[in-house]
RNA sequence: GCCGGGGUGGUGAAAUGGCAGACACAGAGGACUUAAAAUCCUCUGGGGCGCAAGCCCCGUGCGGGUUCGAGUCCCGCCCCCGGCACCA
């Protein structure tokens, strides 16, 4: 069991006597290499016993190295894991690399190298600087998400999804980026532009590709934020990303065209008596059909122009709606009238039908394109306070609905259930919701990925790789150049298309796109478990004991990716019954971010970055760790400065000197008085509940206040615990010095398995108090009275405050407002 | 435009509706030193009164409000950061 109990050994006579001064780069190396020695941050299943799994977002190991902005995500991390391992739990705190995609192999091209090559390369520096960084990671279970070992298991997840029917291909007109050569997911454009290459419009392409029904799970992904600890902004952006809206699908005969119609969504069927006019979006494969050859010259140039813009442009434009006539009618069924159909842009085909009922009177849209091209603004909602309707805009808020046939009189949400009710009865529609999410595009046309474990056979269709036939491994290639083709280098290696057909034993060709790199990360948290497993994605027991993620943490930026596809994952694996829970990480939050000294990104290329090897160089690394602590509340966003570093090096000079002087005196056991053992008590109390909350910031500044306390007195004075205490809680945040203090303490364990400290309420007890003494709210006098006094005698007590009488000036109190122990306000 | 998160000294920041600025950084002065570094001590929101101990006024983006009492709660603005962006 990885849990010490407090040993009272006196310090060896023979040791030599402490340094004078506290140089960091004397005793760091010494404990990094002890610790690796002893396999010190080792971890194994204990059964029964309480667990604790902290985990990091894992990183993309880049050649840029790690940076102190980094550090503001593992040194947080770092310190609840070492506090939690103190406190009594079995702790998991693994590292691993998010080793595939487009960035590792951008870079490698870049430098005309191999990822395969590059890849351990950056991860053994990324490994090399967290030990430096004095990061406590049980290194026996790192993992590299492009190693064979692990992708076979990420395969194996996309036929299970494959399998449940969650796998699909599809045809369809898809994001491009031009420079990373590939189709991208909808939540990877960004702006209009690739999330990698955030200058670089996307464009539209039409391939076939794969998909992961992400869309079937929307509503558990909304429902389950619910019961889950996660800051509140990353939830409502999950919310909004899948963006689910309740209304209704309807349809509309199209006149001249029998048996033709429009079907589209509304949120607002109960407008429906005050439709003027139809849109469809330009791409809308009934434009075509119904154009009258009057219009068709200008209809073809909108719809050309409309597919030519970038989607940059598109929404560039200052939101000056355009549109042409089709010069076909639809028939609106419910107020009996012919209504143009028209094309425009505003209309997306990405979402609900690609076509909608325009209602002028009650929605902004369909107003101004109404206006513009001057068609009629019926109106048919009336407000809900009984004053009359806007005629210079749309009345958008829910309301009364008035010339409106069999719905007059009734309010929205009533009139919104009878027209569904309606058309349900009459068969033309009914009520239903849509999302905005679409579903989750995977297949990438790149070499650096995992292989899509898929074969087309020209008997048997498209067949899934067999899963003892798994990994279906990526073949070595030197010219793996994105083609730009749309099909992936993968291609050309006939060794690896050519394939056979497992059902017909006939030839058959392998799937040759990857994997969209999110694959990858959507299940490592549960690979950590059991890093090596060979039988499964994760052995049974181990998943069962340490899952799910106790505390999860890494960058907000990450909302409606990673953080939506491993939660649709956990999904679908908890319906297979292949883990218990719902939700992977129960409880997340999000570091803020460093940005350099100047307020701008820290980035290579800008020449600002700050390297953790060259702090730890010049202050060590626990000055490093403590300061990435110190600078702010680790979810707030600050600026890089340098000369906090120095300030928390200077602090732990100081604790040196304090704990020197007692480990010099021979450790007394000594006589503290009572308010020295009162501080130390209240010490613990504080720090260890700041730590338990993650504000590390205050949890130093105690420390930091409690020091300058200790440096006033003797050896003698401090006593035992008053010392031992503060370099147990010091120890997670600056575990180097932290270890050496205990050993010159005369401990033979490492500090790093000891318990954390225990303080006594009784202890911590004031007896005497200051309460503020108020007159009508300004603080004009301070009493030292004992704790718990009653109301009366402070009130009394108060009153014979000379300040008091001096600014009542003769008015008698007509009140007094009393907080026990803290404080009389006097009212005249 | 909509949705979040913010706005407190020269700087990073503290503060369950109850002493605003803890703890630091930077700065100033002093001690030690031949000197410097390091270290230690003192001061450090603004303004005013006082020889002094001390006292008074103002102050948490701006304007209102609730309250005995507001950095904190409510209403209306302004600015910064992040997300979404014609989602029917």
């Amino acid at each position: 069991m990885h849990i010490g109990t407090l040993e009272l050994t006196t310090r060896s006579t023979q040791q030599k006597p402490m340094e004078e001064r506290y140089e960091p780069n004397k005793i760091e190396p010494k404990w990094r290499d002890e610790w690796e020695r002893t396999d010190l941050y080792l971890t194994r299943e204990e059964p029964g016993y309480p667990k604790f799994y902290v985990l990091e977002m894992f990183p993309y190991p880049s050649g840029d190295g790690l940076s102190v902005g980094h550090l503001h995500n593992y040194v947080p991390c770092d310190v609840i894991g070492r506090y939690k391992r103190m406190a009594g739990f079995n702790v998991l705190h693994a590292m691993g690399w998010d080793a595939f995609g487009l960035p590792a192999e951008n870079d490698a091209l870049l430098k005309g190298l191999h990822p395969k090559e590059t890849v351990p390369r950056y991860a053994a520096n990324f490994k090399r600087q967290l030990k430096l960084s004095g990061c406590a990671y049980d290194w026996t279970r790192e993992i590299n998400s492009s190693s064979p070992e692990y992708y076979r298991w990420t395969q194996w997840f996309f036929l299970m999804l494959y399998k449940r029917g969650l796998a699909y291909r599809a045809m369809g007109s898809q994001w491009w980026c031009d420079l990373c050569r590939t189709i991208l997911a909808n939540e990877q454009v960004v702006n209009g532009c690739c999330w990698r290459h955030t200058e670089n419009p996307v464009t539209k392409k039409d391939l076939e590709q794969w998909f992961f029904k992400i869309t079937a799970y929307a509503d558990r992904l909304i429902e389950d934020l619910e019961g889950i600890d996660w800051p509140e902004p990353i939830k409502l952006m999950q919310r909004n990303w899948i963006g689910r809206s309740e209304g209704a699908e309807l349809a509309f005969p199209i006149s001249d065209h029998p048996g033709k119609e429009v079907r589209f969504f509304t949120t607002r069927p109960d407008t429906v008596f005050g439709v003027s006019f139809m849109v469809l979006a330009p791409e809308h494969p009934l434009v075509a059909e119904i154009t009258t050859a009057a219009q068709r010259a200008a209809v073809e140039e909108y719809v050309t122009d409309a597919r030519r813009q970038t989607e940059i442009e598109r929404l560039s434009t200052v939101k000056e709606k355009t549109g042409v006539f089709t010069g076909a009618y639809a028939h609106n069924r419910f107020s009996n009238m012919d209504i143009p159909i028209w094309i425009a842009d505003y209309v997306l085909m990405g979402y609900g039908t690609g076509a909608i009922m325009a209602a002028p009177g009650e929605d902004d849209r369909d107003f101004a394109f109404a206006k513009k091209y001057g068609l009629e603004i019926p109106v048919v909602t009336a407000p809900a306070d009984g004053s009359s309707a806007p005629s210079d805009r749309a009345l958008t808020d829910r309301g009364i609905a008035i010339n409106s046939g069999f719905l007059n009189g009734m309010k929205t949400d009533d009139a919104i259930r009878a027209v569904c009710k309606y058309a349900e009865e009459h068969e033309f529609g009914k009520a239903t919701v849509t999302y905005r999410m679409r579903d989750w595009l995977i297949s990438r046309q790149r070499y650096w990925g995992c292989p899509i474990p898929i074969l087309y056979c020209k008997t048997d269709g498209i067949v899934p790789v067999p899963d003892d036939q798994l990994p279906v491994l990526l073949p070595d290639m030197k010219d793996y150049q994105p083609s730009g083709t749309g099909r992936s280098p993968l291609a050309n290696v006939p060794e690896f298309v050519n394939a056979i057909c497992p059902k017909c034993g006939g030839p058959a060709e392998r799937e040759t796109d990857t994997l969209d790199g999110f694959a990858c990360s959507s299940w490592y948290f549960l690979r950590f478990a059991s890093p090596h497993y060979n039988d499964g994605p994760f052995e049974k027991r181990a998943g069962d004991y340490w899952l799910p993620v106790d505390l999860y943490v890494g960058g907000a930026e990450h909302a409606v990716m990673h953080l939506l596809y491993a939660r649709m994952w956990t999904k679908v694996m908890f319906d297979t019954g292949l883990i218990s829970f719902k939700e992977p990480f129960p409880v997340l939050r999000n570091q803020g971010m460093i940005w350099a000294g100047d307020g701008q990104k820290m980035s290579k290329s800008k020449g600002n970055v700050v390297t953790p090897d060259a702090m730890v160089e010049k202050y060590g690394a626990d000055a490093l760790r403590l300061w990435e602590l110190f600078m702010g509340p680790f979810e707030e966003a600050t600026n890089w400065n340098e000369d906090g570093v120095f300030g928390t090096a200077r602090y732990l000079q100081r604790v040196w000197g304090v704990v020197r002087r007692y480990v010099e005196a021979g450790c007394p056991t000594g006589t503290p008085s009572a308010e020295t053992i009162k501080r130390a008590h209240k010490t613990v109390r504080t720090v260890t509940d700041q730590v338990e909350r993650m504000r590390f910031n205050t949890a130093l500044a105690t420390l930091m206040d409690q020091l300058n306390y200790l440096a006033k007195l003797t050896p003698a004075e401090l006593g035992r615990f008053t010392i031992e205490s503060y370099v147990l809680m010091l120890a997670p945040m600056a575990p180097y010095v932290g270890e050496e203090f205990w050993r010159e303490l005369g401990h033979n364990k490492s500090i790093h398995l000891e318990a954390w400290p225990k303080f006594d309420a009784e202890l911590t007890r004031d007896e005497t108090v200051t309460v503020v003494v108020q007159v009508n709210g300004k603080v004009r006098d301070r009493l030292q009275v004992p704790a718990g006094m009653s109301e009366q005698a402070n009130t009394e007590l108060a009153l014979k405050s000379e300040a008091v009488i001096k600014n009542l000036d003769g008015k008698a109190p007509r009140k007094v407002i009393y907080v026990p122990d803290k404080l009389v306000n006097i009212v005249a």
